[in-house]
DNA sequence: TCGGTATTTCGACATCCGTCGATGGCTTGC
DNA sequence: GCAAGCCATCGACGGATGTCGAAATACCGA
């Protein structure tokens, strides 16, 4: 029940960003080892498809919330955390629960059981593109 | 009637983000040059405000109809665009309106009327700053 | 097998948000 | 001054969203 509205985002953005891209850091110096899902914002007027991609992604971080829970994931040791590490920030453990989910629906953070505790971790593939959308176009091309 | 809510942000990050940074774009090649309204996701785990003050700024881009109006204003000419060059995104010119206001008040956008017509131009610190909040941090310090 | 802990899911609620049509304010040209 | 065009505001509506308590699920240790 994760939504096949996540599909096709996951689809579309994970598929053509996480693809083999620090794998060759060394190969191409130029921007263009990260792939990102979307043209610069400042590059060319954003195409509704573009538009509705992108803007799930600025969406799940447009709250305070996730957005801290976020940035606990992101800022912890090892790039990981556990549920418990990172559930003090103000609201009931079942509100922190449906935002991660939220997260990770977003392609944000993924997850994974190991034992009694639920670790998430940071797509860092993801952060990369989204700081190039935002990126002023650096006179390419 | 702009609301309270926004003098906050604003005076806040408007007022520690747009100071004098593009002015001595020589002087440091750091990435100090660019003060940020918070510090890298990835830096800390965010306190409630500094989570507050960015989530705004996110949330504003996470409107697919925004993002598209946003893009055209950042890629067009100039880097400002009259309201009757972008309307067209398939909603209704007052949908277009409240938009446009609502990227105002984040700090995204300024507007400026000229004659019969409006020009809203992007606010390129902000756009910096966001780029910053998405950076890893590049191992400083 | 059973109790305890960690996490998710469910159901409900209040509030926020995007959208529209109608209306109003402002500027230009006649 | 008056009609026309551009843009903002108003009021209303339906749907999305954040929040919670209660309950269900998953795992571990005894």
């Amino acid at each position: 029940m994760a939504g096949p509205v996540l599909a096709g985002w996951l689809d579309v953005c994970q598929h053509r960003c996480m693809s083999n891209m620090e794998l060759l850091p060394l190969l191409e110096p130029t921007d263009q080892a990260v792939e990102p899902c979307c043209p610069p914002l400042t590059e060319r007027p954003f195409t509704a498809g573009e538009a509705e991609t992108a803007a799930r992604m600025f969406k799940a971080l447009g709250d305070p919330v996730r957005l801290r829970l976020f940035s606990a994931v992101a800022s912890h040791e090892g790039g990981e955390a556990c549920v418990c590490d990172i559930s003090d920030v103000g609201v009931s453990q079942p509100t922190v629960s449906h935002h991660l989910k939220k997260l990770k629906e977003a392609g944000l953070l993924t997850s994974e059981r190991r034992g009694t505790w639920v670790y998430y971790r940071v797509e860092p593939s993801v952060l990369a593109a989204m700081g190039k959308l935002l990126s002023t176009a650096p006179a390419a091309v």
